[in-house]
DNA sequence: CCGCATTTGTTCGTATGTATC
DNA sequence: GGATACATACGAACAAATGCG
């Protein structure tokens, strides 16, 4: 039996375990990883290769060493670190209109092929934003409002509309946050939630189209506030 | 008057000067790069540092390095090359998908802030295809037909979707490229276009919109048909 | 086919700066 | 402040691939 020979340097072979780690969520964003001596135990490499490795990650935007500290996970994917690197270059404006534009062609497809699990996930989000709307808890609010356009972007079933919206959707909320405030247009937010699920249940792919527009253009107005200030 | 300190790294200001570099087009793709010891000296630093920032660059996907004979340029931007590791991990027809998403999002914007420019470079495009037609020179059309439509998606004056879509389009292309022939359904494109034009003309959004599906419709039917042999 | 120059790949060693305890 | 561990940068020597005459 002929042994495919590792053609892959030691350097890009620690480099993908890394990544893999990091994409398996069996180390997350935040975490510190283990010490430079254990790694190299688990990795089998000399301290040289890891550390190459580990500066590769760095400049990918997937790892940030602090000096005398140690390392720690800093986003879960190159394409995120990417995006994310490109999007400081424009404005929130303009990461707004995109994830607008991919949350559009979801709501589309996910008309026609959003399952029974699905409807019912929205469901449980639309009530989790009444119930926080009523409570006057932002925090929740914002949480389960995510969770709730994420999920009509996986039921579109498109992998690399899904991570790209994922990836929009954290730089977005990653400045807005912090700015959010309970104002009256949450109940308007709250009121094509409604909407849009009501048309992705009916399979009618204008309205959901609709619909996302009309209730993204409530967080359009709240970032050029922002902007305002 | 007081310096702002350089916290950067010598690697990382290599890494930035290359990445401008490139971007700028000084170092266009497939050109090869100065030899080390050249940049060596231009960049005044060691030889080390110098190929840590290559490396970096390699890694991200911009530069490429072949033992004994040189490095050469792989690709513009990070992003792009992000996009493409990514992308071959799914399907074509979500890239498509995706690229459906930004352009017609891009066509509703370009049909309120078009210019007359704008609209004169459409035109151009489409005239370029219709003789390409006529001519039956296939690869004349696809390039014009590309042309169009990134016209269309820079008339949106949106940076990161005008970047998005050009990497999705160029993708999509690669594959697609030594597939395609002149079939009665290009008579049907350059309709398209030619209605989508005069949506954007006339600054019907909605319109524009459903023209960019029906377009990309026929585009979605030829890559199925590929996939299918 | 050989030999040679060019160019990148790899691995040492060393010096200095810097954060943490 | 001192000790320790890590980060950064440079230099040098040798290996390996490529291309040319």
């Amino acid at each position: 039996m002929i042994q495919k020979i590792n053609r892959m340097s030691l350097v890009e072979q620690v480099v993908e375990q890394i990544e893999q780690l990091i994409e398996q969520e069996k180390w997350k964003v935040g975490d510190k990883l283990p010490p430079e001596m254990e790694l190299m135990k688990k990795f089998d490499v000399s301290r040289n290769t890891l550390r190459e490795a580990i500066r590769a990650l760095v400049h990918a935007g997937l790892l940030e060493t602090k000096q005398g500290s140690g390392t720690l996970v800093r986003s879960t994917s190159s394409l995120g670190a990417a995006l994310k690197r490109h999007a400081k270059k424009t404005t929130m404006l303009e990461t707004l209109e995109v994830r607008l534009a991919l949350e559009k062609q979801a709501a589309q497809m996910a008309s026609q092929l959003r399952t029974n699990e699905d409807l019912a996930q929205m469901n449980t989000y639309i009530q989790k934003c009444k119930d926080a709307m009523n409570a006057n808890e932002m925090e929740q609010f914002i949480t389960s409002d995510i969770e709730f356009h994420k999920t009509i972007v996986r039921a579109s079933g498109n992998q690399l509309l899904i991570d790209l919206y994922d990836n929009m959707t954290d730089i977005l909320y990653s400045f807005v946050y912090n700015f959010m405030a309970i104002d009256p247009s949450i109940q308007l937010e709250v009121k094509f939630h409604t909407q849009l699920f009501e048309a992705i249940k009916k399979q009618d792919q204008q309205s959901a189209q609709m619909y996302v527009e009309n209730d993204m253009e409530i967080l359009k107005e709240r970032v050029v506030r922002m902007m305002e200030d």
